[in-house]
RNA sequence: GCCUGAGUGGCGAAAUUGGUAGACGCACAGGACUUAAAAUCCUGCGGGAGUCAAAUCCCGUGCCGGUUCAAGUCCGGCCUUAGGCACCA
């Protein structure tokens, strides 16, 4: 009882061990063994070290690659630094370091602390991004990027933050604020290094498809990459040459488009817009220009917009449309123009009524059953509201219809505002009330009972609101028997049943665009058609009459690659003075980062334009200067996992043969915010290497899934805002050991769920390992069989095996604790049990176990070598159970029987159980329903 | 507004194809050991009614409704919450 377990001295000598034997070093070449690599999610070495977050995915890595090591696989299990990009430099800048030294610092930093919590990486291949070896590579594909032309250098609007003094990535941008440090951004145009990522947008999105992902991380890599299928219309502008082309996915609502508009950076605005509208539209040109992300996103309640002067030609009838320039239609997507159709669209509405521009209803939502033999007429359906008491009119007709409003049919020279004024009256005699709104018509197919007669009908809904109570006498025919009843909203939702009525009250309370799904009218050759068949029918028009066509789009924009920053690789380009740009040769890369003091830029400049040394050189006689700005952050990263297969290959990314064997990573584990940063760029670079023929799959990572936060024991995340409840995972070591950590930490919920942090919980798990610990110290292990534990033995391999394989961490330690509550209850263990006991817990807690395996199990090699113990299925099954017995689904009794009972046995014993009896004697048994190995369940009347 | 998840005791959480809701742990309570405490070991532990104690009964997986012999699980409609997208035409 003295001698207890002293964590701190042995988990250092385990851990001086495993570096001392190079336990996890792989046999990279060894190709008879089946391979697993597990990979982690690098760190960026941030000088804050580990917080409680890292050890939970890299635990869940190291027990999946110590039971496969086990089980005879050959593992590859790297870690390595995310060194460059603006986070390490931001940190080097706050904490008045340099970046170089800083980083170096961390790395060692991050790296004793790893090896304080056990992880099994083989640290032989450890890599940096900011090593020229590494980077070397990531500039190597650059080169091939920018030769076959997805890397350009482009003048283009991006996303400045002034603080930062650099561009932004779409990505790390949020909000309109950096993702870093969170300030301002604004769209400024530059000349600019980009990836070509939009081109491989159909294969990122099809590739999805493929790989055993979370199915919300590839939702938003779906949305953002945002494939939308529609056509590309052509509209010449009237009186003028030109013409623009409009991108939609509402092509056949194009008889509705009542005017076009194009966004304030548009090429052609300048040249079509009348001088005099100029001076206006000049001004407003100006305000977008200025305007800040932050702005334009918050500012998005309230339209704005200016008309050019100009119009354009709607190919479909000839008609002369406005052509207005707005900020809600964006430069970079589609176009940068679009045809309006504010009747279907409800940006478009909101703009058209507020310019009043005409709103032309194309489609039209049914309701009803369509009969043949309809005929046909138009009808309207009025909502009288009384705003004194909130109030609506209906007319109760009993059993002859139920509750509707008021309603009738258009008579021939009247409109159907007069036709639904003249209803009012004649119906209920209220006489003073005046319009609010005119809704879309409905077409409506329903059986008139009294004329035995088919209708389809147009109807055009009204509200009105009610100035006085003042009536007249009504005018009603004799078969016209009703209640005129005020109700409130809720009451006309409830009892008004007719889908017409209903539909036009829900016109009236959300007026709006109609976005819906209908029939097509005023649209000549469309008419009768629904959406889908007149999006084909109008491509086909818009084709033969070579004015339009079928057409992809996607939201993924160009990836920004470069930086004005000091601390990230150097692109390895040269501007030549001719206006040339220069690749480097393959013989002069690695282009070494220069060692400058001062990396903090001046006036806006990069860095590097002040290592004038470096920066200004001279090519074949030619002079030139080598691009100043550094690759962003994600460069590294996304292909930093090759680079782990063959570390120090200097001819080569990686030896093919070992991509060949190694790839795809089959278990990746990491948090979700990279969902559309390095998880999308790393398969792009991947799919573009795939296509090169130089690593030889398709999807880089096999299987992806995130671990959740662990959120401080307030729920709230850790961070700066509530310091008292960050946990330090090195204080923890120190208090209660890596093992009592990782266990911990794995048993505290799904490893796929953010769960809050309990000391408690902890210390309940270092008490786990102390009891399990004394079982070896108190001799409970002793040389004869212990039949009693032969099933829950063969249980606990069998469920732990099965849980680690599928990540279920927390279940499969539940039964570790099961197993060990029932070796208490027994008072002891045979040797072979607990040795297999003792290896299956060694992936979770893999200091105590091989000290164990070593001074109480006597073996002079690591557990990390043996093979992982095997289970017998016919000795987990039980030969006994409890059967349930229910009567009509409730639970009336239970009792212990074989295995073997058939299912009339069942029945038969149910019968027999007291309490079943007083529920069923007396009562006519319905039915019996039995499960075998499971319950009865008796059904009586 | 749209797209994904999630909602179960005092707390973290379990629960194959629908089949005993709450495994395991924490906290708490009682007992054993101890001069005592800690540690350890054992027992109990959703709420309510009932009883010396039981037996037994009722309620209970965010809310409302449905399917079914049987619903945490399936279907429809909401509410709350986390994450993502947000003028993407």
């Amino acid at each position: 009882m003295n001698n207890m377990y002293d964590f701190k001295e042995k988990e250092k000598k385990w851990q001086d061990y495993w570096d001392a034997h190079e336990t996890f070093k792989t046999d990279i070449w060894d190709f008879s063994k089946p391979k697993f690599y597990a990979l982690d999610m690098f760190p960026y070495p941030s000088g804050v070290g580990l917080h409680a977050g890292h050890p939970e995915g890299y635990t869940a890595t190291d027990i999946v690659t110590r039971m496969k090591k086990m089980q005879g696989y050959n593992v590859l299990h790297p870690m390595g630094w995310d060194a460059f990009g603006l986070p390490a430099e931001q940190y080097a800048i706050n904490t008045g370091n340099h970046p170089e030294q800083f980083t170096l610092n961390n790395i060692e930093v991050f790296k004793k602390q790893l090896k304080s919590l056990g992880f099994a990486y083989d640290w032989n291949r450890e890599i940096s991004t900011a090593d020229p070896k590494f980077y070397k590579w990531t500039q190597w594909i650059f080169k091939q990027l920018y030769v076959d032309g997805y890397a350009k250098y482009i003048d283009m609007p991006v996303n400045w933050c002034e603080e930062l003094g650099t561009v932004l990535s779409n990505d790390e941008v949020i909000d309109g604020k950096s993702e870093r440090g969170g300030y301002p951004v604004i769209r400024k145009n530059m000349k600019q290094w980009v990836m070509d990522i939009p081109a491989y947008a159909e294969k990122l999105l099809s590739g999805l498809d493929e790989i055993d992902w979370p199915e919300s991380t590839k939702e938003i890599q779906r949305n953002w990459i945002g494939k939308s299928i529609g056509a590309l219309v052509t509209f010449q502008v009237a009186d003028s040459s030109q013409s623009f082309q409009v991108f939609t996915t509402r092509c056949d609502t194009l008889f509705g488009a009542t005017y076009c508009v194009l966004s304030p950076e548009h090429v052609i605005v300048n040249e079509i817009t009348t001088e005099e509208q100029k001076a206006e539209v000049q001004a407003y040109q100006k305000l977008c220009a200025t305007k800040s992300e932050l702005e334009r996103t918050e500012l998005n309640k309230e339209k704005t917009g200016v008309f050019t002067g100009a119009y354009a030609i709607n190919p479909v009838n000839n008609t002369k449309i406005p052509i207005w320039i707005s900020d809600y239609v964006l430069a970079t997507y589609g176009t940068g123009a679009i045809m309006a159709v504010p009747a279907h669209d409800d940006r478009d509405y909101e703009f058209a009524q507020k310019f009043n521009i005409p709103i032309i209803q194309v489609l039209e939502e049914t309701t009803g059953t369509p009969h043949e033999d309809e005929s046909k007429k138009n009808n309207i359906v009025a909502i009288l509201h009384d705003p004194k008491t909130d109030k609506y009119l209906t007319i109760n007709w009993h059993e002859k219809g139920g509750r509707l409003f008021v309603g009738g049919t258009i008579q021939e020279g009247e409109t159907a505002f007069d036709c639904a004024v003249r209803e009012i009256k004649e119906e209920t005699g209220y006489n003073d009330f005046s319009m609010v709104e005119e809704t879309f018509k409905v077409q409506h197919h329903y059986y008139a009972y009294n004329k035995n007669q088919y209708f389809q009908i147009e109807c055009t809904g009204f509200l009105f609101e009610l100035n006085q109570d003042t009536k007249q006498d009504q005018n009603l025919d004799e078969d016209e028997v009703f209640d005129i009843e005020w109700v409130t909203r809720e009451q006309a939702e409830q009892e008004i049943k007719d889908t017409l009525h209903l539909k036009i009250l829900e016109y009236v309370m959300h007026p709006g665009a109609m976005i819906g799904d209908g029939i097509h009218i005023n649209s000549e050759f469309l008419n009768g058609l629904d959406k889908e068949e007149a999006i084909t029918k109008m491509i086909a028009w818009l084709e033969t009459h070579n004015c339009g066509k079928k057409q992809v789009n996607y939201r993924l924009r160009d990836w920004i690659f470069a930086r004005q920053r000091y601390w990230g690789e150097p692109v390895p380009i040269v501007h030549m003075e001719d206006g040339t740009l220069r690749v480097l040769e393959d013989s002069e890369l690695p282009l070494i980062l220069p060692k400058m003091d001062d990396y903090k830029g001046k006036n806006g400049k990069a860095p590097l334009e002040n290592a004038e040394d470096w920066k200004n050189i001279e090519i074949d006689g030619i002079k030139g200067c080598r691009e100043t700005s550094t690759m962003p952050g994600s460069a590294g990263s996304s292909w930093y996992f090759l680079r782990y297969i063959d570390p120090d290959n200097e001819n080569a990314i990686a030896d093919p043969k070992l991509l060949e064997h190694w790839l795809p990573v089959d278990l990746y584990v990491g948090g979700p915010e990279h969902a559309v940063g390095h998880l999308l760029y790393s398969r792009f670079w991947n799919e573009y290497l795939y296509d090169k023929g130089v690593v030889p799959v398709k999807e880089p990572f096999q299987k992806l899934v995130h671990q959740g936060m662990i959120l401080g024991s307030n729920g709230i995340k850790m961070g700066k805002r509530y310091p008292e409840y960050v946990v330090n995972p090195t204080d923890v070591v120190e208090s209660h050991g890596a093992d009592a950590l990782r266990l911990y930490e794995m048993f505290m919920g799904p490893l796929q769920a953010d769960k809050p942090w309990s000391n408690t919980g902890l210390d309940g798990a270092k008490k786990f390992l102390d009891r399990v610990y004394r079982l070896f110290e108190e001799g409970k292990v002793v040389d004869e069989a212990t039949p009693a534990l032969e099933k829950i033995y063969h249980q606990t391999i069998k469920k732990v095996t099965q849980d680690y394989e599928t990540l279920n961490f927390n279940t499969a330690i539940s039964q570790m604790m099961i197993f060990i509550n029932a070796v208490y209850k027994e008072d002891k263990i045979s040797r072979e049990y607990a040795e297999g006991f003792i290896q299956v817990l060694n992936p979770v807690c893999p200091h105590i176990t091989e000290e164990i395996w070593e001074v109480f199990l006597g073996h002079d090699t690591s557990i990390a070598l043996s093979s992982w113990p095997t289970y017998d299925d016919s000795k987990t099954l039980e030969e006994e159970y409890e059967m349930i017995v229910q009567v009509n689904g409730k639970v009336r009794g239970k009792i212990k029987v074989s295995t073997s009972t058939t299912e009339e046995e069942m029945k038969v014993l149910a019968y027999e159980i007291p309490n079943v009896k007083t529920y069923t004697e007396g009562q006519t048994i319905v039915k019996v329903i039995t499960v075998p190995k499971k319950l009865v369940n008796i059904v009586v009347k």
